[in-house]
DNA sequence: CGATTTCATGTAATCGATTACACAAATCTA
DNA sequence: TAGATTTGTGTAATCGATTACATGAAATCG
């Protein structure tokens, strides 16, 4: 009455058992032409529609994926999922989204929430927070449930990973800084427990050794990814008694605070001082300077991973692969850092 | 072994049947206390998780809800699911986005598909596309599933809604305009079949005649929301033989193409031309010049949303109610539009 | 024509948790 | 101490769909 046709409900009607029911909707080649075309017909006018609940029960697959991200509202996050969520709806998965705010407790509970409701798989990108206690990362892999990382990887066995290769972006990026005749160059890291942010500041390094270039220890500024960081650290670079002429910042939103601060120091950007960012957030591309910054190519990122997802749902005999992919990062040489052309 | 332990399995381990197993586990006040605490500290050792597919299926709650949105990657609809989901998981829902790409075909299909993962309420905001046949809506209110529109909503019986006053939002904006000194003001348009942009017309219309401004239907130009399209807006307005001296655009893409070729065209900014935007994507803030727009609180009206939700579940004895909530814009006056400080 | 396949369908268990009902043992009442 | 309560557990049905196994009927074969 209320919308719940079942196919007790169908088989009721037919006067057969559910059984034939739901052997004649799942095209079971030992059910007669008339009785599948009458089941067939009789579903659609009850508007039968099948309740996945019951299936995933039965099946142990509950065509969920779970994805956790530290928040979804950053353009990076939002198109990595939109990424997985193009990849795998056409197998018909459906996405469900947790946020863990960097917080590593609700990192926990997501994968534990996520572990009940019996997904399928589990993306994700792990918080900010340094962890000693892979426990629950572990149970994940205990149950046989194919994890991928992307992004923010943590190197595990048995763990599969798309990332983008942030030592090489560090490395091209750090190497073109030099070339527009940058030798002062100072560098915006993330905090780099995280795999990602270590990656980015080796490349960063190696650039600079690999050019006779020093290391100066006053140029390297921990920040977090927000405009005001960026402009505080620009605070602290020019007040140096040997400040930079260039900034790299792991983050955009720094980048562009940097560049505003610099511009009430009445600097010139380029010719003064050149910047580049990473991420390729929207606004980079927007601004009247234009910011040059390191793509990551979220969308595709998450495509990648929906797809090793696939691959490692469809080859359940070699249980024990993992598939770490590495993309390539795309220098977008914009403005902020274009003194030659 | 592989992870599953079910409440069978720890009724076998102390000798008991599930049904006390699952009492001791749900506080049941029945379960002496000495079971209780057995119980408890065996599901402990052996891990044990809740299925909450089982439970589910028993009690015919999922603990879903579903948002379907056009895409996920843009700051608005990002932010909005952000405050459902930070309004609900207290409550222990888990949130399953879907996208329509503006595609009707697929919002008809990501319905079905929610319907049968059995969500217990469903949050969307319609794609562009007019549509005749609600059937597809009317089936979600017949299951008596809560349904929530935010955003762009269609106006319907016991369905809820949270939304901004479009209407107010785009008279103030216009008034704002006016003010400023700008007479001929030219109006970038949605899909006017979405009530959001009809709403927002008659604003900007209602404003002109309030002011006794005659309506110039050649300053109308019907837009899609991205920059390429405000570039060409501002095109065609300059071409006109008494071009406009503003622009409002429901678009903040569209009101950075705009500003990009005005500038090109050497026209300044606020002193000759003053532009509004719409929906404070983050850009608007950052450019050099900021551009004026319409906040139109994405997280609060997620989060309100979520609101609404959890009354109608809790509520059920009304079920027919409906909440339409409106909440109120903000004008996010900046440099594109101040004139007159 | 009797025996054997084949075909179509029915029977009943299963997935994991909850819960109305039943029931035995323990405790209380008069 | 008989009878009434209370207390703690067990039994079995239920949610909806699937499927191994059983079965009856029709078709095929020698």
């Amino acid at each position: 009455m209320s919308g719940k046709t079942t196919i007790y409900d169908i088989a009721k009607a037919l006067n057969i058992t559910a059984a034939t029911v739901s052997r004649a909707l799942n095209n079971n080649p030992k059910i007669s032409q008339s009785t599948r075309k009458l089941v067939l017909e009789t579903a659609n006018k009850m508007n039968y529609k099948q309740n996945k609940l019951a299936l995933a029960l039965r099946s142990g697959k509950s065509n969920n994926v779970g994805v956790i991200v530290p928040r979804i509202n950053t353009n990076f996050f939002a198109s990595v999922i939109r990424g997985i969520e193009e990849g795998l709806h056409p197998e018909g998965y459906q996405v469900i989204i947790c946020q863990t705010h960097e917080d590593e407790s609700r990192e926990i509970e997501n994968v534990n929430t996520l572990l009940n409701a019996q997904v399928d798989g589990i993306f994700m990108s792990i918080s900010n927070l340094p962890k000693e206690d892979n426990h629950y990362i572990e149970r994940v892999i205990q149950k046989n449930i194919p994890l991928i990382f992307f992004d923010r990887k943590k190197e595990m066995k048995n763990v599969s990973s798309v990332t983008i290769d942030d030592y090489l972006a560090s490395y091209q990026t750090t190497q073109h800084l030099i070339e527009q005749g940058c030798k002062k160059i100072a560098y915006f890291s993330g905090d780099r427990s995280l795999e990602i942010y270590e990656d980015r500041y080796r490349g960063y390094e190696k650039a600079l050794l690999d050019n006779n270039i020093p290391i100066n220890p006053d140029y390297i500024i921990s920040i977090k990814s927000n405009v005001t960081e960026g402009r505080d650290a620009v605070e602290k670079l020019l007040a140096l008694e040997n400040p930079p002429n260039a900034i790299f910042s792991t983050s955009d939103f720094a980048a562009l605070g940097a560049i505003q601060r610099l511009k009430e120091h009445g600097i010139k950007i380029p010719e003064d001082f050149c910047v580049f960012g990473f991420g390729n957030e929207p606004f980079t591309k927007f601004m009247e300077l234009s910011i040059s910054t390191v793509d990551q190519s979220p969308l595709e990122m998450g495509k990648m991973a929906a797809q090793v997802f696939l691959e490692k749902i469809n080859n359940s005999d070699n249980k024990k692969s993992e598939n770490k992919v590495v993309l390539m990062p795309k220098l977008l040489i914009r403005q902020s850092s274009t003194r030659i052309a």
